[in-house]
DNA sequence: TATCATTTCGATCGGATTAATCGGGAATCA
DNA sequence: TGATTCCCGATTAATCCGATCGAAATGATA
């Protein structure tokens, strides 16, 4: 695995919000059961997404979570970033020795880090948003010849 | 961390085997040394790695390990998968819960995968090669002028 | 055939990381 | 004042990974 449970959990939950499209705050319990994510662990992500300013909150009856930015500006990659830190393709640890090809191989695994982050740069929201109504509806049967 | 330590490793050390230029085996122990890898854990890697068609190896006095291809027909993405599975960006668990966007997410983290799994398809270890001793000669200083 | 060097195989261990939970405290609003 | 909800720190539980070990099988050589 690459992206971590929780980094999967933290997209889901604010494509929630996403698709909410804002209309007064959404409950941690609601979007767990919305998306399957367990509620107490969900807890944990928010927090951490609004320390990252990608979400904003507030407490009491009518509390809840709502973006801090619109669906088109936030990134399937800030949102990784935000819960998992920098994607990286290797984590070089400090212990491992230098051999001649280290450097070769450095370039070459930052090279391929690029491409992924790259291609989780250019998904918003918004996009996600889309490609799920876009598949919604293509169930609704057709019947016009 | 995206790949593991040992797909590294595994990577590492095809580009000794193809750097030899086919002449005679090499062993685990010169492997290990050549490129930092701790010898009992290459062990279990490069057993791997015959199981996988990668390399082919004899016992005895002068065994050691060869690659079972040429270096242009073997590249990162097939060393990786036979070390560490199928790339993947996240592990579906048995476990969890369909829910309505489960099929848009899927979808979405196949394609990031994708991304990556065609960087790493299109570099060989020769190409490996050809980039260190490229690296490699801009090293020697250079007095002309 | 005897011997030596090397690969081969399976089991295992500790540590790190991750997933998830818990209890209680603090804000918000009616 | 009370109900609701977020907030925060600590803790457990489970999994995975890097690495190691011992002994057996095999091949080359003399």
């Amino acid at each position: 695995m690459i992206i971590t449970q929780k980094g999967q959990y933290a997209v889901r939950a604010l494509f929630a919000l996403a698709c909410s499209g804002g209309d007064g705050p959404l409950k941690i319990a609601d979007i767990a059961i919305d998306q399957g994510i367990p509620a107490r662990f969900l807890e944990v992500i928010l927090g951490q997404l609004k320390q990252g300013g990608v979400v904003d909150s507030r407490r009491g009856t009518d509390g809840g979570y709502w973006l801090a930015k619109s669906p088109r500006e936030i990134n399937v990659r800030q949102i990784i970033e935000a819960i998992d830190g920098p994607i990286e393709i290797i984590c070089n640890p400090e212990s491992s020795p230098i051999v001649p090809a280290s450097e070769m191989f450095s370039n070459f695994w930052k090279g391929a880090a690029a491409t992924l982050q790259q291609h989780l740069d250019k998904t918003s929201l918004a996009d996600l948003v889309d490609s799920y109504e876009k598949l919604h509806k293509s169930y609704v049967p057709n019947y016009s010849i």
